[in-house]
Parts: structure tokens; C-alpha cells; sequence
RNA sequence: GGAGGGAUGGCAGAGUGGACUAUUGCGGCGGUCUUGAAAACCGUUGAGCACUGCAAGGUGCUCCCUGGGUUCGAAUCCCAGUCCCUCCGCCA
């Protein structure tokens, strides 16, 4: 949510921001909400008046009946002042949540780093890291080598659920829970996350704190009793410190979570078809961080590094990317993506998603932290990142390592985590 | 699922219709004392919004879990809901 204050005296900088994420039509939205803002504070003006009235005459009323005197002809007057007051408080009450709902629309505006594009073909490449493995043969796509050994059961995956859910068996439930336990340890270890596991089903509250309701319901599955499952840990994650003031001593508080995913995917049919790219519930390790505005950005560099330093660590080339103004998303003001490599396919696909958002979910969440100087409030500014998505991992690995007999290698780095194994053999 | 208890400022915790401008304690901050610190003592300390002012500031309104209601007037009375706690039942 955007500063209705910023909207009221720059909305030039508001609309041109719109404008660059090419989001244009929704313009209008601005004008309806200044035009809001302008009348609520008319009514106010008038109803505070009002209130402070029935205050003081309230005051003179409880005097005059201590004295035993007659009060009658002013309760007769303050009846008819409360009825006006309940009248404009309705109004005020009307603007407020109109006004509330067009603010939740808005996006946030983007950094002024951020390259201006329509689309993700301005994204701009800032660096890479390693070289494409090279074969000998021609290498396989990751659903061929996982059905070869065995590990990737799509057949099972649809029947128990639907298209986009897999089951893993043997190895590759193996391979799978040893990424999460490495990139777990990674982060707690080494790069001073505290890890929590977080509950999977949050309220619409916790949603439209992180940015993804009111607008992306249709994205999300929801459940009885009003819950929904989260599509990321960013939700229940952020959610932590929903309503709260935090020390200022305490910034940046870093925290990574492993949790289940799950997607709808509406939309997105014929894309990623085959294969664990693009499933309905998937794994991700997460990095979230609650950061001091001023260095938010500096924050948000060494959240994707540590990102990155997975991918290095697993030996997996990539390259990292920044989204331009078109292909930002709703709630962040910068984003970096990791894009891996994938032989099979024969190019680079996001693995990772590192954003600052920014006062933007801070807002929404109403997360802040009192200044040492014991000034007000202010709102903090809220990171995160996938650390990784463990499948996309899964599939890099399968690709990447991939043998001519379709065994796979294990990275060295995750092999005590699987008991010793070396190489992922037929099941 | 059944029965009972509860929700008040960073925390603890009083307050049952007008004196609440929400008592008090702890914690925080500032000061006195001290070589320094602690203790003690003194002072100070919630959030949001609007109006006003060049500014420091000033004035007002709202907020005692949420939403309705009663009343001239509600933290306080009534109704509905949410969450937490205790006990019983069920259960991994």
C-alpha cells in the first residue's frame, strides 16, 4: 500500500510509476482516490466539530444534574446533534472503505534502479556465474531422466491429485528432503537466518498484509473456515510481526522457513506442461527480512547472494537478472531473479525471486519499528527470496549432472545428506 | 463437540454510566547523587487521523478484542462474533 499522503501531494509520481509498469488504464484510479480523500476530509472536518460539541455539552449536563438542575432542553438539543453525527460517521465510514479498497489495487512504485520495459524482455542480465556443463550426448529433459530412475512418478501424482502434483520416490524423495536440509543449514549457519516453520494456512488478513489478496485471489486455493493455503512462506513468514512495533536494535531480523507451496496456476495452461517446473504444490526454502529503511536495498544485495551462494555451492551455473518496471510484481520495488541453467532444455529458468518491497508490505502489514531516538514510529521495509525452490532445484540437478546411461551425479556438498550416496542409480 | 473463565498502552494489571484528561507497578528515556556504575530519589514516556502554523508547536477527534445496539453521554450496560486459557469428551 502506498502512502495516501505521497498520493495526495505527488500523484504525477504515482500515475508515471503506473504508467511504467504499464498499467495505464488503472489511472483512473488515482484521481478516484484523491477525490476520496478530499471529501472524507471535508466530512471529518464537520463531524469532529460535531463531536467535540456533544463533549462539552455532555460535560454541562452531568454538571447540572449533580446540582439537581433541569437538563432537559439541552439533551433535547444533543438528541438531535447525535443524529447527525451518527449520519456523517456512516459517511466517513463509506469513504474509508472505498478508499481503502483502491489503495489495496495500487502497485508499489519501483525503484529508480529498475530498468523501464513493457516486459520481461527488458530485463536486464547483471551477471553469471560458472559454464553450461557440456556432453557428449545429446542431454535429456529432467521428466525423461526422473521416470528413467524411477524417482518421479507423474502417473502417481495425477491419480492421487491432479496434473502439476509428482510423486517422488525413493532417490528423489531423498534428494529432495536433503536441499531442503542443505539449504536450511546454509542460511542458519552460515548466513545468520533463524529458522521457523511457520503454519501453511493463513487468513485473508496475513494476504492482504504480503499483497497477494485483494487482487490475486484467483491465484490462490482456498479453504473452508476461510483459510488459504500459501503460495509462498513470504506470507506466514512476513505475517510474524503483523501489527507490531520492533526495536530498532533488532533490524534487520532474518529468518528462513521450509515450506510446502501451492499454486493454482490459473492461466498458465500449456506452460511447463511436463515436467516439476510448474507444479500445484511445491517446496521452497524461504529468506525473509524485515530491514531499516535506510539500507533496504544494500539488504536486499546480500539476501540475493545468499541466494546465489546455494547455486554455487551445488556447482549449478546461472545467472542473475533484474526484472524491468513491466515485469515487476504488484508489491515490489526491485526484484532479482536466479535464472539456472537447464540443459535439457537448453536455457536459463527462474529458480529464485529476491525483492524489496520497500515500505509497501510494511504498510499493509503495519510492521514498525520505534527509532533509538525516540521519534515516532516508522514503518520498516520487508524483503524476501526463494533460497531455493527446491524443485526447480531437483530438475537443475537431474539436468546438470545428468550421465549418458541417464544415472545422475550427486553434488558433493549434498551427499551426507544422503547417506554417502554418490550417483542416483535405477530404482 | 460440552462447561466455565478471560481479552485494557512495550509488559503486568486496576477500573461496573458523567471526576477517565484510562489509577498503579515494571520496563524505556532524561536528571540528581557517584571516580564510574548500581541502588535510591525526581521528572518523563501509547497509537492513528484532521485542522492550524514558515517552523518549534498549538487545537480537536478517534482508539480499552471485532461488529451492532441502548443512552444526551459507554472501557463500563445489552446482542452477535473472533481469539486465548482451564476442565471434560474425541484424537495423531
Amino acid at each position: 500500500m502506498l502512502d495516501l499522503r505521497l498520493i495526495r501531494e505527488n500523484p504525477h509520481m504515482v500515475k508515471s510509476a503506473m504508467e511504467k509498469r504499464g498499467l495505464g488504464p488503472d489511472i483512473s484510479k488515482i484521481d478516484e482516490i484523491i477525490e476520496a480523500d478530499s471529501e472524507r476530509r471535508k466530512v471529518l472536518v464537520e463531524v469532529e466539530r460535531l463531536k467535540q460539541l456533544r463533549n462539552e455539552t455532555g460535560d454541562k449536563i452531568a454538571e447540572l444534574k449533580k446540582r439537581k438542575e433541569d437538563a432537559s432542553g439541552l439533551i433535547a438539543e444533543m438528541r438531535k446533534i447525535s443524529d447527525r453525527i451518527k449520519e456523517l460517521d456512516l459517511k466517513v465510514r463509506d469513504i474509508d472503505e472505498t478508499l481503502r479498497l483502491l489503495l489495496l489495487e495500487v502497485p508499489n512504485i519501483p525503484h529508480e534502479s529498475v530498468p523501464v520495459g513493457a516486459d520481461e524482455r527488458s530485463n536486464v542480465e547483471v551477471r553469471r556465474w560458472g559454464e553450461a556443463p557440456s556432453f557428449s550426448f545429446k542431454p535429456k529433459p529432467h521428466w525423461e531422466i526422473g521416470e528413467a530412475l524411477g524417482i518421479l512418478d507423474f502417473k502417481a501424482g495425477a491419480k492421487i491429485a491432479s496434473s502439476r502434483f509428482t510423486l517422488l520416490r525413493g532417490a528423489g524423495a531423498l534428494l529432495e528432503r536433503a536441499l531442503i536440509n542443505f539449504m536450511l543449514d546454509l542460511h542458519t549457519r552460515e548466513h545468520g537466518y533463524t529458522e521457523v516453520f511457520p503454519p501453511i494456512l493463513a487468513n485473508r488478513d496475513s494476504f492482504i498484509g504480503t499483497g497477494q489478496l485483494p487482487k490475486f485471489e484467483e491465484d490462490m486455493y482456498v479453504c473452508s473456515d476461510d483459510l488459504l493455503l500459501a503460495p509462498t512462506a513470504e506470507v506466514p513468514v512476513t505475517n510474524i510481526h503483523r501489527d507490531e512495533i520492533l526495536k530498532e536494535s533488532e533490524l534487520p531480523i532474518k529468518y528462513t522457513a521450509y515450506t510446502p507451496c501451492f499454486r493454482r496456476e490459473a492461466g498458465s495452461y500449456g506452460r511447463d506442461v511436463r515436467g516439476i517446473i510448474r507444479q500445484h504444490q511445491f517446496n521452497k526454502v524461504e529468506l525473509v527480512k524485515f530491514a531499516h529503511p535506510d539500507n533496504s536495498f544494500d539488504e536486499l544485495e546480500s539476501l540475493t547472494r545468499d541466494a546465489e551462494e546455494i547455486l554455487q555451492k551445488l556447482g549449478l551455473h546461472y545467472r542473475v537478472v533484474v526484472l524491468s518496471t513491466g515485469d515487476l510484481g504488484f508489491s515490489a520495488a526491485k526484484t532479482y531473479d536466479l535464472e539456472v541453467w537447464l540443459p535439457g532444455a537448453g536455457e536459463f529458468k527462474e529458480i529464485s525471486s529476491c525483492s524489496c518491497f520497500t515500505d509497501f508490505q510494511a504498510r499493509r502489514a503495519n510492521i514498525r519499528f520505534r527509532p533509538e531516538d525516540g521519534g515516532k514510529p516508522r514503518f520498516v521495509h520487508t524483503l524476501n527470496g526463494s533460497g531455493l525452490a527446491i524443485g526447480r532445484t531437483f530438475a537443475a540437478i537431474l539436468e546438470n549432472f545428468q550421465l549418458d546411461d541417464m544415472r545422475v551425479v550427486i553434488p558433493p556438498v549434498l551427499r551426507p545428506y544422503m547417506g554417502g550416496m554418490t550417483v542416483i542409480e535405477k530404482y
